[in-house]
DNA sequence: ATTTAGCACTCAAGGGTTGAGAGTGCTTAT
DNA sequence: ATAAGCACTCTCAACCCTTGAGTGCTAAAT
């Protein structure tokens, strides 16, 4: 539906403007070594595109600029990506590597990936729901102080200091510990709860203060994890300041809001999570006017099968994907792969 | 050696400049109701206020602006202060009482006081060298997987899961924590850490595997606690958006830049951190050009008359100085008194 | 039937001018 | 000491003009 010539000027706008930001004239794309026109025809040809809606003219004389559809062909289907090299990867991997738990690796995920791409990186961390409890241990701290240690598949630790009322032995805590364990290890994090709460319930009617406040404590620090108090994180926000068309301090606030307020982003990551492979979100495409000109680009990261989250960016349209899809592309593969382990 | 009269008008001008953010003419400053002068006699006044150093004209027929030695004049003996009451008081304290450990409460009060006075907070956080180490404890999840807990000072735990390349039991794994238990427990960080190396050294040349590797395992934890990646926290850091004096890219840029790179912050925290309450730094008191027309106000926090760290906010130097002032400290309060609990 | 050259037209951006407004310093009168 | 008057200075916004880049259309050339 789009002559080869149309695709070829239309690459090479493209291209320029990726470049340098300015709107492309006629003159300027008709001196490009791909196209043998004069100027006169490449007029022709641009204002083609613009009725198909892929360019447009910020005002009468100016030249063009793509459009959030001209950005969506472009990405769709004359991209060409820019793999990273061996080593390159092989260098990512590495500053992830060291065996953090699952929260430390995100956040370094994060940094990695906006300081590897010169834009904002989010990350949608997991839900915890189904995060399965594999032990419970108390150590005791003092007399009646007792340190509440839950482990989540594997790799996720969370721990409480809990005041008790009256003092408590080593064997006591044992004792509670294995009880725990035998109910409630290998359940998942909202099953676990609710046996807990159950075994609350049943023991409150006995008059064992001691087990019934330790589960009490437990039962706090998982209704905490459930709870999430950061469903995602954000880094690299400063890294926008560097471009001019996103360097207004209006524009900054509602962005930073947004990073800020989760809700106002969740909607596009949500749609990614459902989707296969990096997703692009061009402009009004990612849902709310306050990215006009910006571009999200997300895949989901995943371990067995099983999508846990989603990654990304946020950046100008007007960025290089070329370079950036497969660097967010990466560094969710490498994620999942760490997460696996 | 300030007449009254300079010292009304001058108190007066402040006033003015800190609602309006203009400069301020003889006429505008004539108008008040305290200052019962003509123009012409508030300039003069005015004149000798400059020379004295304390205002600025911007431009020859701009009004005039209080410069770094006039906010210090007006911060250091005019300034009243509008405590909290004691509602708001409370409010704070318990926002941030939740028993949590105190990374977390850091991070809660980080925030709570960048809400408070809508400008950016930060948190020097405490040394950890000379947190105590109370308690070593491993927890077996696995055939050859082991939780480390440390916790240090009753309240910080730290932990992270090893893998060990052969299979362990818990009885051995429990003597391993008895016997570092009593090495190391109730020592300081950093001297628990050469305990824990010449053991390693002395136990290397046995053959006890085991212990050798959990006891690496444990000097890890350690000593990723004493090298403490993050001294300081920062957060609200959006707020500085909406000063006018700030909302530039270039200044915005040089100051988050400053945030991230903790290295342009010490200075200024340092000071603080041998005075007593709290601390004005004015434009280029802050020891570095970027904080023009900013100021930082901070405060120590302590435990039992031992200085752990110091606390403020960076905003613009154009700041309701009488208000954020007692914010800091109050904040500064709780947060010394949640601490020692 | 394309392609091109030519031409009139439009718009943004930069430079210079102008006038209003705000404010100052100085001098003189009270 | 204080005030009034006046000349002066500077910013800011409005305005105009020019320039340069770019367009759309038409007519000629291929």
């Amino acid at each position: 539906m789009l002559s080869d010539r149309s695709q070829i000027l239309f690459k090479n706008l493209m291209g320029l403007y990726l470049n340098e930001g300015k709107p492309v004239g006629s003159t300027t794309l008709a001196k490009c070594p791909e196209i043998d026109l004069s100027s006169a025809t490449v007029r022709n040809v641009m204002a083609d595109l613009e009725k198909l809606g892929l360019i447009h003219a910020p005002h009468t004389s100016a030249g063009r600029v793509p459009t959030d559809k001209g950005y969506r062909l472009f990405v769709d289907s004359m991209l060409t990506y820019q793999p990273l090299s061996i080593q390159r990867e092989a260098q990512i991997r590495q500053k992830l590597s060291p065996n953090l738990n699952p929260d430390a690796l995100m956040l370094n995920a994060s940094t990695m990936l906006s300081g590897m791409t010169g834009m904002a990186s989010l990350i949608l961390m997991p839900k915890k729901e189904r995060e399965i409890l594999k032990h419970i241990d108390f150590i005791a701290l003092g007399e009646n102080r007792v340190l509440v240690v839950l482990v989540f598949n594997d790799q996720d630790v969370q721990n409480r200091v809990v005041e008790l009322e009256s003092a408590i032995t080593s064997s006591e805590l044992i004792k509670i510990a294995n009880f725990l364990n035998e109910q409630c290890a290998g359940k998942s994090l909202a099953q676990a709860r609710t046996t807990l709460v159950e075994r609350l319930n049943l023991i409150r009617s006995t008059t064992n203060e001691f087990m019934s406040s330790v589960i009490e404590a437990t039962d706090s620090v998982l209704s905490e994890q459930l709870q999430q108090k950061i469903p995602f994180l954000v880094s690299g926000q400063t890294n926008l300041l560097n471009y001019q068309e996103l360097a207004h301090a209006d524009k900054l606030k509602s962005l930073f809001h947004a990073f800020e307020h989760h809700s106002e982003m969740l909607s596009v990551l949500d749609k990614s999570m459902d989707a296969q492979g990096v997703q692009v979100f061009i402009g009004a495409e990612c849902g709310n006017p306050i990215y006009q000109d910006c571009s999200i680009v997300t895949t989901p990261y995943e371990v067995e099968g099983e999508v846990l989250g989603v990654l990304g960016v946020v950046g100008p349209s007007r960025m290089n994907y070329g370079k950036v899809v497969p660097k967010v592309d990466i560094t969710a593969k490498i994620l999942s792969s760490l997460l696996k382990k």
